[in-house]
RNA sequence: GCGCCCAUAGCUCAGCUGGAUAGAGCGCCGGACUUCGAAUCCGUAGGUCGCAGGUUCGAAUCCUGCUGGGCGUACCA
């Protein structure tokens, strides 16, 4: 039954007692096996420096464990330069010793290989428990408590009421809704909100040109969705504002009518408004998007300005000559910034101050993250150095989850220039050829809802293109290759769902008992089924990362790869069809344990879970 | 001018706190459907990791300088 040596590893019989540990927790991971050789190889280094006489400094620190870059060269791989010069031995003859030393254990096997000492880990109930663990789990795979008991608010999106959402939205709404999911599921206590930018000189512009134009249509009159229509008249605006030079002093004219709460003005602003939200409301809901808290920028802006003028009185900020209010950011090798203009009024900044404070009142949090692009770093720089010198303890935990812009292939975007993606039109595009290539394929009988489902498939698409970029490189959106649902996609992620739940609908009409838990491990021998098994296990250690660094493209990064290898395995191994039942019913398990890993994750990055496509 | 960010295959992107021969996808070329879903799989080709130094046993990864690009640098929001 044994075989000798790499890359073949011996194998040990099934047997719990060889496992103690592994019996009582079942919450092993690959990591806490690398922290088990890790202790063993410290001590063999110790035995070995005691019995070579050699002071040996700290261990810990310069262990480290890899993965090797193939398979056949075993699970974890430990470099051993860093000892060579203590040990005054080369490399691979202080691998040797070691690894002679460490020999066989139920854990595993140690080779030396080259520099390196390489673990081969005991694979059988490795699968088995890490299968039989996330088969438990339900849908629920990754989730962890590392954040337990942390009340965590996270604002994004920040639409404005004059227009209506673009690309750059999709970009900050995917980051911040997977974020915000990556956090939750990491046991934190979340909270979405929203600020809505409803105030203000471009929010007056739509209103003029409407006012001037707009000749009392309606979204319904017109049958076009309220932040289109409104977004027109901005557009309006600014050709009309071309011709006349009045045209700003008018619409500065408007807000303070605004200001002072002129009826008629507020009453356009509000219908206005509704439209802009009832239409943008439906781009959230088609796009899975949703917050737990609005705010609105017309019962914010006045905020902050006293919190300014007593950390005046404490000597925080100071009266400059001109007559402004003033930090001084020395001390961050930053200049100074108005906080209160000379006449006393508030600047953008003063608002956001008063913002964050009023927040921590409605919902005390641990950390506030603000979903914002990069083009404001040096803003948030400002806000959470007066909030810190202000003096608040929550100051500290402040995070700009920062973004870079998204281009076209054709060039920059710019609002002004005309070039903007709506998304709306983006959506629906996206979902139009989906549904092209459901025909196409045939497929409109195979699955219910053919419209839902393309729409199901371009989220997917949208979603993972968007997430896949770590958030704080610039990135280009092509729409062409977003839409190829070929190679590295969301729809691919989805197909490979779907094939497996059409496995598991065969094999429950075979009548094959599928709340089956426990796995017979010692039937995956295979270096694949291995393979996924270790990517299972690690996922929960990358959902806990991707909340640590606010990084949702590395679940983007799991779920390919899963799905990937999967699918290699599934072209390569037959499942179902297979005449040993036992052998049949273990993969499929493990197919049902991918399933889980990616039901779970898409969950976390936003894209919908089809049975059927 | 000053500050922050970015630079990896023709294109779009990965590359975890420095570790063995830098990986995917797209595109190109060539294979695989009587068999669990071909929206799939396999193979070939494609690299001076922007340039130059430095630290280290070891650098795409850390440090410095330079080049190129982006974004900031308002008593705008």
């Amino acid at each position: 039954m044994k075989k000798k040596g790499p890359p073949e590893i011996d194998r040990y019989p099934y047997n719990l007692i060889y496992f103690p540990d592994l019996h009582k927790n079942k919450g092993l991971t690959m990591a806490d096996w690398n922290s088990e050789w890790v202790a063993k190889i410290k001590e063999a280094l110790t035995a070995l420096a005691d019995e070579k006489n050699i002071e040996i400094g700290d261990i810990e620190s310069r262990l480290k464990g890899a993965r090797p870059p193939k398979a056949d060269m075993g699970d974890i791989a430990f470099p051993l330069f860093p000892f060579a010069k203590e040990f005054r031995s080369a490399p691979p003859q202080l691998a040797a010793e070691v690894a002679a030393r460490l020999g066989e254990s139920p854990l595993g096997k140690a080779r030396a290989m080259g520099p390196y000492v390489n673990i081969f880990l005991e694979r059988d109930q490795i699968i088995s428990d890490t299968l039989a663990r996330v088969l438990a789990d339900e849908e629920s795979w990754g989730h962890n408590d590392s954040l337990k008991g942390r009340k965590i608010m996270i604002e994004f999106s920040s639409p404005n009421t004059n227009k209506p959402l673009h690309l750059g939205h999709l970009r900050n709404d995917a980051l911040g809704e997977s974020s915000a999911r990556i956090l939750r599921v990491n046991g934190a206590d979340v909270q979405k909100v929203i600020l809505v930018n409803d105030r203000g000189v471009h929010i007056c512009k739509s209103m003029l040109a409407y006012k001037k134009f707009g000749q009392g249509e309606t979204p319904e009159s017109t049958g076009i969705k309220g932040d289109r229509l409104v977004g027109d008249y901005y557009v309006k605006y600014a050709q009309w504002a071309k011709e006349d030079p009045t045209a700003e002093a008018q619409a500065q004219e408007m807000l303070q009518k605004w200001e002072a709460g002129d009826r008629e003005v507020r009453d356009l602003w509000e219908m206005m408004n509704r439209w802009t939200l009832e239409g943008i409301g439906k781009t959230y809901e088609k796009t899975h998007i949703s917050f737990d808290r609005y705010y609105y920028e017309s019962q914010l802006y006045m905020l902050g300005r006293d919190i300014i003028l007593k950390g005046l009185e404490e000597g925080v900020f100071y009266k400059a000559e001109d007559g402004s209010t003033r930090i001084d950011m020395g001390e961050i090798g930053l200049d100074t910034k108005v906080l209160l203009r000379s006449d006393g009024t508030s600047v953008y900044i003063t608002q956001d101050i008063g913002t964050a404070i009023s927040r921590h009142g409605d919902w005390p949090f641990d950390q506030l993250i603000y979903v914002v692009g990069n083009e404001q770093d040096y803003h948030f720089q400002v806000l959470f150095h007066v909030l810190k010198k202000l003096g608040y303890d929550w100051a500290e935990s402040l995070y700009h989850l920062s973004y870079g812009m998204v281009n076209l292939p054709e060039g920059k975007m710019k609002s002004r220039e005309g070039t903007v993606v709506d998304a709306d039109d983006l959506v629906a595009d996206l979902s139009e050829l989906a549904l092209e290539e459901i025909r196409s394929k045939g497929r409109e009988d195979e699955v219910e809802d053919p419209r839902a489902t393309a729409d199901a498939v371009s989220l997917a698409a949208l979603h993972y293109y968007l997430l896949q970029v770590s958030p704080k490189k610039d990135m280009i959106f092509n729409p062409k290759e977003s839409l190829s649902f070929n190679g590295n996609t969301g729809p691919y992620l989805q197909y490979m769902a779907a094939r497996i739940c059409s496995m598991e609908r065969k094999a429950r009409e075979m009548g094959w008992d599928l709340e089956k838990k426990t796995v017979d491990g010692t039937l995956l021998t295979g270096d694949e089924e291995w393979e996924l098994a270790g990517i299972l296990a690690d996922f929960p250690r990358t959902v806990e990362q991707a909340g640590r660094d606010h990084n949702p493209s590395l679940i983007t990064a799991a779920l390919y790869n899963v799905a990937k290898v999967f699918s290699r395995y599934y072209h390569d191994n037959p499942i179902l069809n297979n005449e040993n039942l036992d052998l049949a019913m273990a993969r499929l398990q493990l197919s049902l344990a991918v399933l889980r890993m990616l039901r779970s994750g898409f969950d976390l990055i936003n894209i919908p879970f089809l049975a059927k496509m």
